[in-house]
DNA sequence: GAAGAGTACTTGCAAAATGCAAGTGGTTGG
DNA sequence: CCAACCACTTGCATTTTGCAAGTACTCTTC
């Protein structure tokens, strides 16, 4: 039990601000998530290879915590139980308008369009329809790895 | 000089993710925003008095880099020198949707709706509405308070 | 014009979170 | 059975936070 700050473990006040940031508010959790919905990623090894370098032990809390806020599940990998799969929630889906914007204002107010410039075009060009792409390729990953996806 | 992370001191990645994540990926600095958004607050003193209970020094560091970073500007406060306004820049003010789209996520998946729930109605009544009236009351305060609001 | 209150900080120190390197225990392929 | 892989855990140094106290400046009141 290390997970930094538990399920509900303090609040710091009740207004919503404050309560998702207690949950997403440093600079790694919303990476892992960002991972799964635009790099179709779902392995631990995968989240550590991103570009940011996380931590094994920072990714392992951050997996927790997480998952004990059912923003994501896990499945053991069906082809080898030594591995996991970590996927979304419909919680945990619920959260891309909220990426989208970050990245909207990010491509506007951010210096550094080098990387992620695909992102972007999509993002100018039809925001709904990336939107749906990016869910659809979600739900596509879904049906072929999670067995009943309820 | 002691803000924490200089306007771009090392950025983890090229992400945009990434990178709006170094800005504002921590439990403090959109809470200060929220403050000027939704609260019409301005001064050093209002936002300490916010229940989160935001320390001094916390304070102090996160209007450094807001304002090293451009998304808020200050001003001597008109009346007494040893007050000064803190106001959001234009790149301030593109923040809004991403904190809407907090809001709205919030406003589902958190469990404690106690307070806030003015905003959430107006959130599920007519979101641009929202927008345009929070907007507007910060034009409003800066016409009063900004002397050449450029 | 000195005293007191208010404002926006800074400082010092303890506690917590992070970053890094190394290790652990289970699984699998050969 | 052994080496490689995987998802972690552990230990320790560094950084960031949290808290209490102090400081410098301004304005108000007598």
């Amino acid at each position: 039990m290390s997970v930094t700050q538990s399920s509900k473990a303090k609040q710091r006040s009740e207004c919503v601000f404050s309560n998702v940031l207690d949950l997403f508010g440093d600079k790694w959790t919303l990476l892992v998530i960002r991972d799964i919905f635009f790099f179709n990623k779902h392995e631990f090894k995968e989240f550590l290879a991103s570009p940011e370098c996380i931590a094994t032990n920072i990714l392992s809390d951050r997996l927790k915590r997480l998952l004990a806020n059912g923003v994501i599940a896990e499945q053991i990998h069906p082809e080898n139980k030594s591995r996991k799969f970590y996927y979304l929630t419909e919680k945990g889906k619920a959260l891309l308008p909220m990426l989208i914007a970050m990245a909207k204002w990010g491509a506007i107010y951010m210096p550094d369009l080098n990387e992620m410039q695909k992102l972007y075009a999509r993002l100018r060009e039809d925001e709904k329809k990336l939107l749906s792409e990016v869910m659809d390729a979600i739900e596509q990953w879904e049906a072929q790895n999670i067995p009943k996806s309820q």
